[in-house]
DNA sequence: TCGACTACTTGCAAAATAAAAGTAGTTAAT
DNA sequence: ATTAACTACTTTTATTTTGCAAGTAGTCGA
């Protein structure tokens, strides 16, 4: 009887998940306030180091940025080598998996400069979306497509 | 000296916001593990009471079911009236701001149904997207905002 | 008017997150 | 060669959020 409610725990700790709704899948992966950040800065700001991360506007504090950022390699999103030109560093990079979320990223993009009047988003931006959104996703996905190979 | 310390307290406890991003806006109002299910069962699960999202598949607890409920319409995400069938009942609705988050949700979808092998996305919608992606999102949007209109 | 249903609220424990301080391995300059 | 600064962390402690259980007040149908 023990063996029987222990082997039922074990299933549920190895799926571990609440439900298997693409939404609830992605939640648990970056269903929080800084992961997508994390992404973000990867994506769209060229940061790929530690105290990049580190410095940027929002202030994430460095165990979670710690935590993050191993979940984030787990899960196939970023990987993580060696600076060439500095050795003591590390370089983030997004993986194909991590550079595929780019659409929600975009749409996220699209929405708060809808609705936040007081928006940081370039209007640039906005208009390359309206105008040609998988042009635009696809040249910044090139570039970062170019990023995964330089060091491996 | 009081006073003005007071003044400041306020100016921030008004903003209140890390950044002026819009991905960091976004984060604010749906960075969590809750938020999206609630829009998620609203928007293509035809779910509109309370009852309905306790009931949910991932088992939200109800104090956090009203936190949430609260928080998304005081940000004009959802609204609130009473169900003339049934008078101890209020039904929630997504307005125009709530029914505008449906893109992202729809890029959350197709990039879950790509990286999760167990993942319970319907084939149908993701062939719908991949076909006519501005079609579907327009037939449901209509839909949703139909609803709007019918309380009111 | 009874029992069930509705949308909550309250209280408390557990878990997640944040801030601060500390650590260990480079690196750059003297 | 030594030191000061920088790197990516870990650890500790405090605060916040979440989860669970119980309770409440207003319907509703019989």
């Amino acid at each position: 009887m023990q063996v029987v409610e222990l082997h039922y725990f074990c299933e549920m700790a190895k799926q571990g998940r609440r439900s298997d709704c693409p939404i609830n899948f992605a939640l648990e992966l970056f269903g929080d306030k800084w992961t997508l950040l994390i992404i973000r800065d990867m994506m769209f700001k060229g940061k790929h180091s530690y105290s990049d991360f580190l410095h940027s506007e929002e202030k994430i504090a460095t165990n979670i940025l710690a935590d993050r950022l191993s979940l984030l390699e787990n899960a196939g999103i970023i990987n993580k080598s060696v600076d060439p030109s500095h050795g003591s560093k590390f370089i983030y990079k997004l993986t194909a998996k991590g550079i595929d979320l780019m659409p929600i990223l975009v749409e996220v993009i699209v929405w708060s400069a809808k609705y936040d009047a007081n928006t940081a988003t370039d209007r640039k931006f906005l208009y390359k979306v309206s105008n040609d959104r998988e042009g635009l996703i696809n040249s910044i996905s090139t570039k970062l497509k170019g990023e995964i190979s330089m060091y491996k």
